[in-house]
DNA sequence: CGCCCCGTTGAGGAGAGTCAATGGCTGTGG
DNA sequence: CCACAGCCATTGACTCTCCTCAACGGGGCG
């Protein structure tokens, strides 16, 4: 709940109006175990989920085994809203701890966002910030070293989770193995480990029991030229935000 | 014209009033030479672009001289429709070739949507399916061989152009640079070049003259993983698309 | 004509992959 | 309570894809 709220808050205040209408999405809370799928291949693309706790992940498998992480969804992370479009869904999304996901289908979702500009507002931003990190992924994936993609995923993962918690945290709860970062960033789970093997060794993390401690924030952003300000988007006045009085047609 | 016309019409057909709305929209036509900066990165995200003649580039550069082609803009592509936002733009777009690019502001898109939910549709759709080539572009430089990402990039460039041209072409006009194709794709110009040699002798693809013929395509397709169905999206009958009555406030 | 950009090719090197063995941890069932 | 299976992280040895550096040649253009 606290990150959902974090994640809804984070450009503009939702007035209490605005917050009873969220909880009335409430109804359709679903768990999910640990390596469930949330959506299969092939499912059609009706409806749109939130993660009230856990972490999930959308992935691509090729017919030969090979897999490939498009990306992470953590707490307060609000996914499929971008592929709403009843098209069969391309790529698998499943829970990777235990999960709380809320689903809301389409006709829900339309109502609220006819009934709140402030919640269609936030709704497009995390629209926005999904968008920014599939072109991350990209730049992570295509043009860093192993190394450097390693650090710049630890570093966006942190500041995602920071953003979720409400605080800034170093330290963070990462229930992934070798080979789920493997997938995310295009290595082998050998390579991943033998590379944060190197990264501890030289100072730049530590690890206890499924955490990830950063121990120089600064000095490992700047070896995986990672944008300290990515996704720390400061609201903007703009008139996508405010504008009560044109009401658009697109939902998003 | 023809180009945005078949992206335009390609999920529902376009009426009369529609398109005049979209004629309307036309005011603002700039031409960027080939190499011209269209987006810099740090530019406030206010406007949305339309390409009506040429091709464009996404691409995000580090400080070392990497450069990630994050993606391709091809005639009738609509960009920058997600990133709209008043933010700063974090990488920059600039022009392949000689391109006519339609500029539309906030302000006049948003008219547009509220004037046409069939506009507003053709736009989500827009929308959805840039989302989709990014997760395409994830999968290819993270899980595929350098022979592989140029043949799964090929077939879709070539896909993508025959729905803009509104015809299916093996033959597509290719205004990259060896060092373009690798930064797309997260190799280097030399690579690139021995592999598309390769490609050439192995009688995958022949090439002339800035043009690229894809001699069998099937078998192209089953060699990179290529699923054939990608972007042949056909039309579903979406509430999204149809909700004349639910307004909503949410842009797209 | 000469410059520059681009594609190509060769030789050698490096980063990441493959295969395989080991050891720790956890869960389970006798 | 212990034995064993299964999963995961780690490490070593070896391989291979892709990179780096470099040279050469063709074509466009001033």
């Amino acid at each position: 709940m606290i990150a959902l709220q974090n994640r809804l808050t984070r450009y503009s205040p939702l007035n209490d109006a605005s917050w009873a209408v969220m909880e009335n999405l409430n109804r359709q809370e679903t768990t999910f175990q640990a390596r469930e799928d949330i959506i299969r291949e092939g499912d059609t693309a009706d409806r749109l989920f939130i993660v009230k706790r856990g972490w999930a992940l959308r992935y691509r498998m090729l017919e030969d085994g090979r897999r490939q992480i498009v990306n992470f969804m953590l707490p307060g992370d609000i996914f499929d809203l971008q592929a709403l479009s009843d098209l069969k869904a391309d790529h698998t999304v499943s829970a990777v701890t235990t999960c709380d996901v809320q689903i809301v289908d389409q006709g829900a979702f339309l109502q609220t966002l006819s009934s709140s500009a402030t919640l269609a507002g936030a709704f497009w931003w995390a629209a926005v910030q999904e968008e920014s990190i599939l072109r991350e992924q990209i730049v992570r994936v295509g043009r860093l070293s192993a190394k450097e993609r390693i650090g710049h995923l630890l570093l966006e993962l942190r500041n995602r989770l920071s953003a979720a918690l409400g605080r800034e945290q170093d330290t963070v709860a990462l229930p992934l193995t070798r080979a789920d970062i493997a997938d995310a960033l295009g290595l082998t789970s050998v390579h991943v480990s033998r590379t944060m093997s190197d990264m501890r060794r030289s100072g730049l993390i530590e690890e206890d029991n499924e955490s990830v401690r950063i121990l120089d924030k600064s000095r490992l952003a700047q070896i995986c030229h990672f944008d300290e300000d990515y996704l720390h988007i400061r609201r903007p006045s703009s008139p996508l935000l405010d504008h009560q009085n044109s009401r658009a047609n697109m939902p998003r």
